[in-house]
DNA sequence: TTGTTGATTTGCT
DNA sequence: GCAAATCAACAAA
């Protein structure tokens, strides 16, 4: 029960709040990660989100408990990493698309093959390579090793604006990120 | 410099 | 068989 609440946020909100009060909380992955910039909600009533047409073997972990990890597969190539939450029941998540690398960024360039810091985690493809995230972490607890969250400092600024990278529903505003921040995966306007 | 296209797995029709 | 919550290589100007 008090699982659901991790680095100060409440994973038992709905979605885009969640996705809201993650920009800013440090992240580690094994030791390695950083400082979320950018996150993108989906719940179960988004046509764009994998949860809409109910669990399948790729997204089961979607409707877990909250607080913990959904990794997918994307494009068959890249991975992508989910925090999951619980709205009204359905399956809802919130994928980290960015983070400012902060620990471990040595073991990051090694992993990506680049020295250029600012390719190192902006995407969410990206971001995995770097942490290290595969399928062996999909359905594991936030709350236990290897990850690690630290709460968010406060008085940052956070922006919003429509989704990328999909097809549907993308006029709904649930991209948030961190105002100012160089390490998105693309400019807020 | 910008724009377009290929790669590759998974799930659904 | 097709589409997808992406990334990077390559072509053109």
């Amino acid at each position: 029960m008090s699982s659901t609440i991790l680095a100060g946020i409440d994973f038992l909100a709905p979605s885009h709040l969640v996705a809201r009060q993650l920009i800013g909380v440090t992240v580690l992955v094994d030791g390695v990660g950083g400082r979320i910039v950018e996150t993108e909600a989906y719940d179960g009533e988004d046509p764009a989100s994998h949860s809409y047409s109910g669990p399948t073997d790729r997204n089961f972990a979607m409707f877990g408990p909250p607080a913990h990890a959904y990794v997918y597969r994307s494009y068959g190539i890249h991975w992508c990493l989910n925090f999951v939450c619980r709205e009204e029941g359905h399956g809802a998540g919130v994928l980290i698309r960015a983070l400012e690398p902060v620990t471990g960024i040595d073991t990051m360039v090694e992993r990506r093959g680049t020295r250029d810091h600012w390719l190192l985690c902006s995407g969410p493809g990206k971001l995995c390579q770097a942490l290290g995230v595969t399928r062996a972490l999909n359905g594991q607890s936030l709350a236990a090793p290897p990850f690690e969250l630290a709460p968010a400092p406060q008085g940052i600024e956070v922006v919003s604006g429509p989704r990328i990278g999909i097809s549907k529903a993308v006029d709904v505003p649930w991209r948030f990120g961190l105002a100012g921040s160089r390490w998105v995966s693309k400019p807020f306007r």
